[in-house]
DNA sequence: CCACCAAACGGACCACAGTCCGTTTCTATT
DNA sequence: AATAGAAACGGACTGTGGTCCGTTTGGTGG
C-alpha cells in the first residue's frame, strides 16, 4: 500500500479537463489580444475561442486582471530568465553598475512594450508570479552590491517607481520625450543615487 | 449695438440649469463618497441624489473618473494655494531644500489621505486641473533653486514617482513601512539626488 | 410678449465584468 | 466495471459604466 507521499508537490492537482481549458484560454487571450489589441478582449470573447463557459474564465483566472497576469506571466519570467541566466550585462558577469544600467533599460524597453498588457494586469500582477517582487529583489541586489548605504529597500523601489508603465506613457505620450532621452536620463538617476 | 467683447471669458458661458446641476451633481457625489466610500459609490446613485438623469452626470463629467476628478480638484486646488501662499516650510519663506523636504511630506499624507478617490479619478486628473502639472512644476523650481544640475524634469519625475498612490500603498500595506519610515528614506532619496 | 433653436435633459438601452447554481465530468475506490 | 462524490462546467442573470435620441428648457432677437 504506497503512501502518497506528499512531497513538494502539495497542490491538489489540477483536474485533466481543467488542465486543458486552462491552456485554451491563455491561448485564446494571446491570440485575441495579438489580433485586437489588449482592450478589445472581452472575457465573453475569449470563452468563446476557447470553447468553454464564461464561468469558466472566472473560475481559472479570478477576473480579467487575473487572467492578463496569467498571459504577462510568460513574457515576465523570460525576463527574469535574461537576469537570471542571460548574457551579460544584463545577467550575470558583467560589473554590477552595468548591470543595473542595463536593467533599467531592458525594464523600460519591456514595459514601452507591453504597457497596455500589465495595465490591464493591474495588481493582480504583483500578486501572481511576483513580477514587482523580482524586480525589486533584484535591484535591492545590485544595491548592496555596489556598497549603496542607507535603506536599500526604499531606494530600489525609489528607482523603479519612474520606470512604472503610467509614468513612462506620461513622459513619451504627454511631454514628448524619446525613449534614448528616457534612458540617459535614468542613468543620471541612478548615478547619483549610488554615488550620494 | 453693444459689441459682445471676448474677453478673457471666451467660453461660451454655462446655462443657467446646466450651472445649477453640476453644482448638485458635486454635491451628491461629495456627500456619497462621504458616506459610503469612493468605491461603493455608482454614477445611479450620484445622478438620483442630484435629482437629475444619468445622461446629465456624463455629459457634464464625460466619465465616472471625471466625476471624480471634479471631485477631488477642490482638495488640490487646497494643496496648491498652500504652497504658493500658505506657512513655510511647504508655503514660500523657507529655503528650498526645507520646502522641498515638506512639501514630499504632505504630498505623502495627502495621497494616503485621498488615495482612493485619486485612484478613482484615474488620468482624468491629470487632464482637468492639472494636479499633476502643478507639483511637477513645483518641484523642477525648487530643484532649479537649489542649482541641480541635469535633466531637472526627469529628476522631478523621478522624486515625484515614489509619491504615487499605488507604490505607497505597496509599501504600507504590503511591506508594513510606517509613513515615517516613508518620509525619511524619501528625505535621503532627496539629498542624495539634489547632492549627486 | 412671442417664436425660435441651440443647449441641456432624462431614462431606456447596450456592453461587459463578474456571480450563481443546476448539470456534467473526472477520478479514486471497490 | 460500477459507483459515489468532489471538482469543474456553462450560460442565464445581475450590476454598473457609458451611449443614444426624442423631449424639454432657457436665452435671444424681433
Amino acid at each position: 500500500m504506497p503512501i502518497p507521499l506528499p512531497l513538494v508537490d502539495d497542490e491538489p492537482q489540477e483536474r485533466r479537463d481543467a488542465a486543458r481549458n486552462r491552456d485554451a484560454l491563455l491561448v485564446a487571450a494571446d491570440a485575441l489580444i495579438g489580433e485586437h489589441g489588449v482592450d478589445a478582449v472581452t472575457m465573453d470573447a475569449v470563452a468563446a475561442r476557447a470553447g468553454v463557459g464564461k464561468g469558466t474564465v472566472f473560475r481559472r483566472f479570478e477576473s480579467r486582471e487575473g487572467l492578463m497576469a496569467a498571459v504577462l506571466d510568460r513574457s515576465e519570467t523570460a525576463f527574469q530568465g535574461s537576469i537570471l541566466s542571460g548574457p551579460p550585462p544584463v545577467g550575470p558577469g558583467a560589473p554590477p553598475m552595468e548591470r543595473l544600467l542595463a536593467f533599467g533599460h531592458a525594464r523600460i524597453r519591456l514595459n514601452r512594450v507591453h504597457g497596455a498588457l500589465i495595465v490591464a494586469a493591474g495588481r493582480a500582477a504583483a500578486r501572481s508570479y511576483a513580477a514587482v517582487s523580482f524586480t525589486a529583489m533584484h535591484m535591492r541586489y545590485l544595491l548592496r552590491e555596489l556598497g549603496v548605504q542607507g535603506d536599500i529597500a526604499f531606494l530600489a523601489t525609489a528607482l523603479l517607481a519612474p520606470l512604472e508603465v503610467p509614468i513612462l506613457e506620461q513622459q513619451v505620450e504627454i511631454e514628448g520625450v524619446s525613449i534614448e532621452g528616457l534612458t540617459t536620463s535614468w542613468d543620471d538617476l541612478v548615478r547619483r543615487v549610488v554615488s550620494g
